[in-house]
DNA sequence: ACTCGCGGGACCGCCCGTTCAT
DNA sequence: ATGAACGGGCGGTCCCGCGAGT
């Protein structure tokens, strides 16, 4: 009778070990993931760990959906709130240089760049897909900000998302090398300038 | 009796380790050396390679050691040759850029950064040191380019290897997934832009 | 409301169950069977499975007796209806040279006997039972075969029906090997030879 | 300065290692081996029993090779002392029917047999040469036999060797079932009428 | 009465980094 | 520079039991 939509228990303890590994994972990159680590984290067996994926790939793979939920939620989602054009970019942008300082150890997301770049397989497949996405996302924001008028129409969005992509990069380097505050003041006055340029009109080759 | 600087055997062999560490280590990551494949790589027996380092860390520094090396002498050491100033700095930067197509399966150092920025031990201090080297000579290069009056003096050499080095991560990062090609056409297009900002006489906040 | 003897629903997948093991069995040998396998194969869950026996050792003699029920319904049943004396006997070496065919990777029950020969338990002493009835089987077909005087009266049943019993194991060990036509061929010449020397009357010792 | 060629110390813990594989996979099956119990068997640990044989397969490989030459050795070596013909055919069996007394649990060759005539591999092409070449020792024996005028010429000496081992296999049957002495007796018993049968000139059809 | 979801504990073959004597 | 051995850990499968659903 209840409205709201329970889960059954099995879920449950499905997501409380994605969330413990997703963590884990966060330190120790998707390729040191260990079931049997995981398993005494979360306090269960190992097999009971196991049989809730059926093979180590589909834990990489839960836990690979399950960041790219979290860094949606967190840097899309809010995003979407504010007005289109430069508004909702910034709030994007701020929210995503503010993102490696909510994760443990680093951004999942990138560390599986790293890792699976050149390693074939579904986990590359699922980290292409998801750089893809967000990509896409990130120059249909661009777009938005070129129809409101804000940003010079000769400005190609893929191109200035490459270079928004690269700050974040910056960031999310310096970050878990010099710390975060130093970072994200260096990433924020770059994000600026990168604006100002693309804001005047001027010659975009 | 030869005049010429010798090396020894053991060192011999000992660079060929590490060679082939390196290659392996470029697709795998530092994390993913295993002393059993490497030892099998070279013909060798698992403890005649361990001999060598004492341990896997001390192989694993070597290998950072040796990964830096070869970064230096493919993107550091021909700028110096290079007019000071946005002439050397070009170079310099044309190099880093085209460096990832030198590395099968990506950068060590890079992906050294991820591992290691969060796990504390000899290795991340290592990765420390030289990202700190590197970025130092980065800036270094950039106050050149003010001295030479090629760029604005209220520019903060910091801040601006900041931005150049969040380009060289871009270009990485997009040739690992995209291919090379475009991604150093989009890093190229950036850079230009960037040094088009800081040359102009503006308000660089 | 049915007249017909109607098996419960638990019953009858019971038995779809013990179909699927012996098929499996009879390439893996009893030892080989697990629960999850089969139950995978049945489409029902391990536990679903493992309620119908409640203990993997109960499954196995579920399947040994299975199994003693097919090779009596095909070896030993048809020749009841043949007259006593030599005919049923040769019916019966008939079917029972056949019977290695009609088993996909060999006879569950001989396979039962090296595995469980040396290896106290109930196993073994279910296996024990069945070989020493089916021996006595053999010995009273032969009896009856004396008592028609188609047999020299000399003869021991047990040590006829040892030397009859050593050509079905004959058969079968070929068939596994070199084909089973070819085995079947020997096996018949075999026989033959073996019911004249019992038939003319010579010195059996 | 030893005259005797002494083996190194590797090769001997191997052959102790074997040594013990073999007791143990007479009682459980060669399918039946397991690396951790038979590590505990000999004293050692897993990884320094596995590292003598770089997988299971291939310790099992080698245990059936050790098989081999134990069973060449108690029943082939010692015939070939006799004087050709049935004397030698007569020590062989005698020998063989007397090996499965030495096998505690039963002749591992023949259990081979069972667990792989039907599973693809390398342990049953080793099994299938065994069992060829063991058949084509036998059927040489029986040639001689002929060869002497002991046996009749019209016999097929492949037909003749398919009939003894048979009568091996009702003894290495029963003698797990009823025990050694009995079988023995039975066998020895079918053997002479065998022979006898053979012997005298007839109809071998 | 029957079936399932979920979890445990032991064990599997295999590979890890490491040591020690040769 | 090697071969032998070790202790520990890996991913994965085993058989089995508990509690709940139908």
């Amino acid at each position: 009778m209840a409205s709201t939509a329970t889960i059954g228990k099995g879920a449950a303890t499905r997501e409380a070990i994605i969330d413990r590994a997703y963590a884990m994972a966060c330190s120790s990159g998707l390729e040191g993931l260990s079931i049997g680590t995981l398993a005494q984290a979360v306090g269960m067996s190992k097999s009971g760990v196991f049989a809730h994926f059926g093979s180590r790939e589909d834990l990489q793979l839960a836990v690979l959906d399950s960041a790219a939920d979290r860094f949606l939620a967190y840097v899309f989602t809010p995003a979407m709130k504010a007005p289109r054009g430069l508004a909702r970019l910034a709030t994007m942008v701020d929210d995503w240089f503010d993102w490696s300082r909510h994760t443990n150890g680093g951004c999942l997301l990138l560390a599986a760049v790293s890792e699976y770049d050149d390693r074939p397989g579904p986990l590359r497949d699922r980290v292409v897909k998801q750089q893809a996405d967000w990509r896409k996302q990130i120059a249909h924001a661009v777009q938005l900000a070129i129809d409101t008028g804000e940003v010079d129409p000769a400005c190609e969005p893929q191109q200035m998302s490459f270079e928004i992509y690269s700050l974040a990069l910056g960031v999310h380097h310096d970050a878990g090398l010099s710390g975060h505050p130093q970072a994200l003041a260096r990433g924020q006055r770059a994000y600026r300038r990168l604006i100002d340029s693309y804001r005047t009109t001027r010659n975009n080759t």
